[in-house]
DNA sequence: TTTTATGCATAAGAAAATTATGTATATATT
DNA sequence: AATATATACATAATTTTCTTATGCATAAAA
């Protein structure tokens, strides 16, 4: 992902916010966001980003439906129910996390 | 280290950071740290911990000092110059990475 | 005397990423 | 017309970073 080592571990709570926030998706639609809200900082390989949709519709957090738009296939995603309920721990522990790293490198900013 | 993967990545910067701060430091105290400041929430294992330390010493990042303390083993870590510059640099991408996180996830909060 | 704390270390395995491919259609460029 | 780029999916090999398990050794506490 990132330039730096930090974004390990933070792609499933961004693909299920971004699911959260813009009802349904696609996987490359996903990385065009990704890219043009991180100003091109931030770009998600194919090879992470599709098991990790493969793992979270495994796991019950999303439902697919495949459709086929100027004849090129498209799988949409969006959150199941479960899915909604995981969203919500998953942004609950992506504060907790940076509330932690905030107390342990004591940086000039904080979290308001 | 703490319940949720998104720390993963961020020991090296953990580490880097306690080491500016509290001048020198071994392992052992490391650990203690850690789970000191994040209030039990983190810890960090040997298993990861002293790898890290051993890789970020072969880097040039850190410099190590051997003592025995009570007839006991300790290896002393402090930053090196090149160590001082990387932890900069670090902490600038952690500011970045919450700056994209909070872009990407559009939570309540936001850093100041 | 046995457990807990202190202090180091490594090996096996899991998880999540990168990098490298592969397939296919549509559009833009030369 | 030919070629490159964009769109859209996917997987395999490898690397990185962590967990879990294990090992050694001394000091202090139960």
């Amino acid at each position: 992902m990132g330039n730096s080592k930090l974004y390990k571990g933070s792609l499933n709570t961004i693909i299920l916010k971004l699911l959260d926030e813009n009802g349904r998706m696609y996987g490359y639609e996903i990385t065009q966001k990704v890219k043009e809200l991180s100003k091109g900082d931030l770009k998600i390989t194919e090879g992470a980003l599709y098991p990790a949709l493969h793992k979270l519709e495994a796991e019950g957090l999303l439902d697919v439906e495949m459709t086929r738009v100027d004849n090129r296939l498209r799988k949409y995603y969006k959150l199941t129910e479960n899915g909604q309920k995981e969203t919500v721990n998953r942004m609950a522990e992506l504060e907790e996390f940076i509330r932690n790293m905030q107390t342990l490198v004591n940086p000039k900013w904080s979290i308001k």
